[in-house]
DNA sequence: TATTGTTATACTCTATAACTATA
DNA sequence: TATAGTTATAGAGTATAACAATA
């Protein structure tokens, strides 16, 4: 097993015995932990798309209700009206999006996904579904289904 | 375009009716959903206490944990050690905590509570409590237990 | 040579105020 | 008057490079 010769300084033991008991009590610091844990991965993974996570969320929504305004976006995401306009702009001169008119409200914009948009999401969901599986890799199935639906209870 | 509207209501609910299933199916969603409810609650709780997530979760391992150096606070929490510089130093400013010379390690400082820290804590982490209470209202104490059970087999 | 703590810095994310054009 | 989209800006949060003191 260890090929190294026992270890005699304490010290190495001490880096290892923080107790964090009363944080990991709590289901704030567990859900954060969580997230540094897939944030990362997910970045990493998306690197190649050039989609942040914030991106992919807006896309995601894009491809799934075309016509979808930028405000039902900032509604459904949790994100601020100003902080939205950088990312569909981007998007927009990425040629991924198209804004047009829309139907029923002159002061509004539909958003409709691109061919290119259309092709970027079918890879980029592929992806993330991969990274899915491997995020709960120490998870079964049914737990899986168990932490999100307790996750919706949180915030739902 | 079939966006002549004789009837009354064809696609005026549109606005609330979002499909959001791709998003929901996924762990890193949900959990940054749930991080979104949880962080204001904290923010808004703990302003009393002028006191951050960061702050707080450095206060609570050198509360039980007399004596930890500022590497072992950016192991456990994940936090870049130019970046615990600032806050390290803000609640020694506050009184909160103090720097001892290490016993055994002349490079490092070993961060105490002082005796403002300590009563700051015990009120801040009873807040914390009754936060948590609020938080998992939804939850059964034994969905709770799940919940931070299976969050820490995505991380740990 | 490696590590602790630190400074400087930059980039991202998020938040607020105010403007425009439409409703 | 209210809302959708936008601009400008400021504040957190987070990232890397480099340095001095010590191991």
């Amino acid at each position: 097993m260890s090929s190294t010769a026992p270890a005699k300084t304490p010290r190495a033991s001490a880096a290892e015995t923080i107790d964090a008991g009363f944080l990991e009590s709590l289901v704030g610091y567990n859900t954060r932990r969580a997230m540094l844990m897939i944030t990362p991965n997910f970045m990493q993974r998306m690197a190649v798309y050039e989609l942040g996570m914030a991106d992919f969320s807006v896309l995601s929504l894009i491809k799934h209700n075309p016509g979808i305004t930028s405000r039902q976006l900032c509604t459904a995401l949790s994100i601020l009206p100003p902080n939205l306009v950088g990312l569909i702009s981007t998007l927009d001169k990425r040629s991924l999006i198209e804004r047009r008119p829309h139907p029923r409200d002159g002061r509004a914009m539909g958003l409709h996904l691109r061919p290119a948009g259309q092709k970027l999401m079918r890879d980029a969901e592929r992806t993330v579904l991969e990274l899915e599986q491997l995020s709960t890799a120490n998870l079964s199935p049914a737990e899986q289904k168990t932490l999100i639906r307790l996750l919706q209870k949180i915030y739902a």
